[in-house]
DNA sequence: ATGGCCAGGTAACCTGGA
């Protein structure tokens, strides 16, 4: 089974990358964020025209989240709708014969730290780990996503700019790491730092000096990670044609 | 050292991103 996840930045912006990364990696599952429209005739449709369901959340204009998945015949919805009440930014499937859930999320951004965005951004992590601590329970997990957190210093190229930021920020940290000691693994973790780089800003050219940050994750349970085939940044698809600001990252099982 | 880009929405800038 492979496994996409790519914070898009608009999906209607982005239809064409989309449509050459399936061509290309052809994945089971794609989890997409920031699909930046309310619209889900146009997910729907995108989704249909490549042989994939889809679910999704969405709102105007801001974040939305959705799971495309083909080759599977036991999937069932699950609504963690109290991670959607304020803004469309989770959706998770069960993979039943595999026993296995998976989280798609965009993580609230929460900054600047000492706001309103910043008491989301804890708020919703905190919901989160009530809602892994549950699953892990029940199910091999893994969530995926854009998790706007940069848990390490040496996740940042200049970890200095991060300093007084709610993605480096203690409480941030705090929530990331208390989902790993839910025993879920990053296999990005053991690899090398600045080649797995997942995001790099528009401003400033920074992917061609290759000054990233690493925030999109997949954190996953022993079980999967003992049966990983691949792991890998798609960091090709940041240096196209109007590219997302994220890279595409991959994870194939052997399940 | 500093600032730089991009998307959507509503009408030439604004919010938001990270």
């Amino acid at each position: 089974m492979k496994i996409i996840s790519w914070n898009v930045n608009s999906i209607r912006a982005r239809e064409p990358l989309v449509e050459e990364l399936i061509h290309k990696e052809n994945p089971d599952i794609l989890c997409l964020q920031e699909l930046k429209t309310e619209d889900k005739n146009i997910i729907d449709n995108f989704f249909k025209s490549h042989g994939y369901e889809n679910i999704s959340a969405t709102q105007k204009a801001y974040n939305g989240v959705a799971i495309g998945y083909k080759n599977q015949n036991t999937i069932r919805t699950i609504d963690l709708d109290d991670l959607n009440t304020l803004q469309a930014r989770n959706n998770c499937i069960l993979i039943e014969d595999q026993k296995t859930v998976i989280l798609n999320c965009y993580f609230p951004n929460g900054n600047p730290i000492g706001t309103d965005k910043f008491e989301l951004k804890k708020n919703w992590m905190e919901v989160m780990l009530k809602h892994l601590k549950k699953l892990k329970r029940e199910y091999n997990v893994i969530i995926t996503g854009d998790f706007n957190v940069i848990p390490h210093d040496l996740d940042a190229h200049d970890i200095k700019k991060y300093k007084i930021d709610a993605l480096a920020s203690k409480e941030a940290r705090k929530f990331f790491f208390s989902y790993k000691n839910l025993d879920l693994i990053d296999p990005f973790e053991f690899q090398d730092k600045i080649s797995t780089y997942t995001f790099f800003d528009y401003k400033t050219y920074k992917f061609g000096k290759n000054e990233g940050i690493r925030i999109d994750f997949f954190l996953i349970s022993p079980y999967l990670f003992k049966k990983i085939k691949d792991t890998r940044v798609l960091k090709e698809y940041r240096d196209m044609e109007r590219p997302s600001d994220h890279c595409p990252i991959l994870l194939e099982l052997d399940i």
